[in-house]
DNA sequence: CCTACCGATCGGTAGG
DNA sequence: CCTACCGATCGGTAGG
């Protein structure tokens, strides 16, 4: 009879994806090596293969997990109907939620996919579509006299630059909080930088 | 008497640069071989070597002559003294043109920067903070009643979401140009989603 | 005695 | 599940 899989198999395997997501996003994927790894686990490298084939499949699930989490924050909210603007907002407010606690995972989605190989890239590249797909679609809906069907998704790249590169610059536990940003960008997509700003419902336009 | 360089030296070493910039942009700084980047220019490994002291003086001159371009961008613009509106206009405009035929460097940079010596990366870093100062002061001339004065940056830092994210997806010939997508940004820093898209001078609102 | 440049190989370290 | 290693390849430099 096969021996069964340890009941702590999937923790261990998750707190080593972790740990190799802060390592990747610190040292890039070819710069962090697999003896840094284990040390930073707390394990020898030869265990490591015991939870991952390769150093491949690592990037693989780091970047793939990480798109399925993003992919049900999107499914969750379409979920919710909210009228359009409320949609977006919440969709820009839910992100900016997630990215908080998962800098290392998405600076390895935008620095590190290159390094997996066509199927796995083809794989998450084709999730961060239909991610992509759902915020143009949600933009769509506020523009119902969008002319160009074609800025659909241009417009939603705008609005990813302003949330993704955030991984560039904002900090959690820093000056600007991710909910005060989150606000920002709502305002931005919405007026532009027409109107002053008073963002957390303080004095009104009329003073 | 000492003889002087050779006449095509800077040549050489500008054109080795170039190779440099899109070998590491596509395999990222670590992945890019220098076996590889002398087949790519065609000279021996050791030659590489007359240019430039290592590999990562390489990596530092692509990121900081780069940032010196930028800052040339936002030098002469703000020479031409143009009103508030106008200046951000043609600051986004000129980055874009500029991004349009530095995407290997704009990668390099973003991705690659950690990999410099702690001196070189606070050189390029501090460079990286002074166009932000710039486009957050053009953004504050804007907004004369900008009240939160620490919004300046975050709400730069939005802008150079919007632009800088492109090299993700932004290809040089592709369906969206440059200049077209420059004139969406503009659109979206004015006055958000708010307006119909009319953006090249097609028919009016009131159609 | 300088520069420009080659073929061959160095000491170390990567992933496995 | 450890120490001890491997085939290969890395960035950088030797002699000439």
């Amino acid at each position: 009879m096969a021996r069964t899989r340890s009941a702590t198999f999937d923790q261990q395997r998750a707190s080593i994806l972790q740990a190799a997501a802060g390592l990747f996003a610190e040292r890039g994927y070819e710069g962090a090596s697999m003896a840094e790894l284990a040390q930073a686990c707390g394990v020898s490298k030869p265990l490591l293969y015991h939870y991952y084939r390769d150093k491949q499949h690592m990037l693989f699930d780091i970047a793939d997990s990480y798109m399925d989490r993003l992919r049900t924050i999107v499914e969750q909210v379409r979920e919710r109907q909210l009228p359009p603007e409320d949609h977006l907002r919440t969709l820009i407010a839910q992100f900016m939620q997630e990215y908080q606690h998962s800098q290392p995972q998405h600076m390895v989605l935008v620095q590190d996919v290159k390094f997996l190989a066509d199927l796995q890239r083809a794989q998450v590249l084709g999730k961060e579509r239909a991610v992509v797909e759902a915020f143009a679609q949600a933009i769509a809906a506020l523009k119902p006299r969008l002319r160009k069907k074609a800025l659909r998704v241009p417009l939603a790249m705008i609005l990813f630059g302003m949330i993704n590169w955030t991984f560039t610059w904002l900090k959690p536990g820093g000056r600007m909080g991710y909910k005060e940003f989150a606000e920002q960008v709502v305002e931005m997509v919405e007026h532009g930088l027409a109107k002053g700003n008073v963002p957390t419902g303080a004095a009104s336009s009329s003073n």
